[in-house]
DNA sequence: CAGCAGTTTTGCGGAGTCTGCAATTTTTCG
DNA sequence: CGAAAAATTGCAGACTCCGCAAAACTGCTG
């Protein structure tokens, strides 16, 4: 699959991901009102004419590692052994995408305070990880034999796999961190599991 | 609570829902490309400038109307028994909100069709709907006496009723609905409290 | 390797968004 | 009423985003 990539693709790719790229890091370095159309391409050496072949908002573009995100998340899914429960799998491949290095830490962080301070890349962000929910649904539909387009149940895993990264991450970067980022994915997913019971006491 | 609404504040919000209101008809009813801002406050009475007082662009107009309906179904959920299990709250006051009339059907379909249409739309609608989220869990945090800076739970639920919500929604409209928008999120709401075993189909 | 067909890049023009600022109008309240 | 506070409006300006058509580039074929 994704066979034959010829110069021509390997070339597109690449300037997305450039543009891409630069987007994210002005973003993150400049602030968001700093980051232009015309910064942004002239920073990935194309024109801004250009910018606009691949991005239809400056704010698409900082957030679209997203999806590559997704994608590599996605085929770790698929490679999973086949029998092992799927959500043993989704927390696995979840955990194993974070790094515990302190500069990962810090470049996560200064990510997180740049898109929480601008409620444009709020919604594109939530947008990105709405079609990443759907690839993970996908995958899963496969997996546990189930059809989306008829089963709740590939959707609701993947909603609830994603609601469990995304409020723990969030947890974790508002305030001073007491538990560790992996301590607190797999408490969401085991909650999850349990089928959220009111909680004790 | 809300106490001392003026003439002032009614009259703001009286502005504000007009906007918003004309915003979605003429979304849905021409089209969203077609709805310009001028058109917008041409629609409400008041002048182009004064839109961008209250809204900082279309879509968020466009999609402002489902922050009331979660003001609207906050207060529900604060007004139902204090000891109700919360889950039986939510699914109540879900199921509560939807009208099955006809023409209701028929208005949110089109609704659907045209966020659907368009991913800033949909991106604006994710945003909204997240706002609605962190409502939630803090009503549920006060309702559970837990702490939603600190623990996972409120957000857990608040996120997953809202998962079965919208995932139920979105199979519904997807295709001819074999089943009612009722039955789909009690079902949706009965996987989630199971902990979403593996289907035994 | 010349040439061609398909693709991508680019510049330009134009409609529209969005914001800051300052003037004007409206509302509130003593 | 008359001042203070708040909301509305117009205007100017920077920027976004898209369609269109010309120019540049790529990969292939004869």
């Amino acid at each position: 699959m994704t066979a034959e990539v010829g110069l021509r693709e390997r070339k597109k790719a690449a300037t997305r991901a450039a543009l891409a790229a630069a987007a994210n890091r002005l973003a993150v370095e400049q602030g968001v009102e700093h980051v232009t159309v015309e910064a942004i391409a002239a920073a990935a050496d194309v024109s801004p004419r250009t910018f606009h072949n691949y991005f239809s908002s400056r704010e698409e573009a900082i957030v679209a590692s997203i999806i590559d995100w997704a994608e590599r998340l996605t085929d770790e899914i698929e490679r999973r052994p086949a029998d092992e429960p799927i959500w043993d799998s989704l927390l696995a491949v979840f955990q194993g995408s974070l790094d515990d290095s302190r500069e990962a830490h810090a470049r996560m962080m200064a990510q997180i305070e740049m898109v929480l301070a601008h409620p444009t890349v709020i919604a594109n962000q939530l947008a990105a990880l709405d079609t990443m929910r759907r690839r993970f649904a996908e995958a899963i539909a496969v997996r546990t034999g189930t059809d989306t387009g008829r089963d709740l149940y590939p959707h609701l895993i993947a909603g609830a796999a994603g609601l469990a990264f995304k409020t723990s991450v969030d947890l974790w970067a508002s305030g001073p961190p007491e538990r560790s980022l992996h301590e607190l994915i797999a408490d969401g997913f085991a909650q999850i599991r349990a089928g959220l019971p009111q909680p004790g006491r």
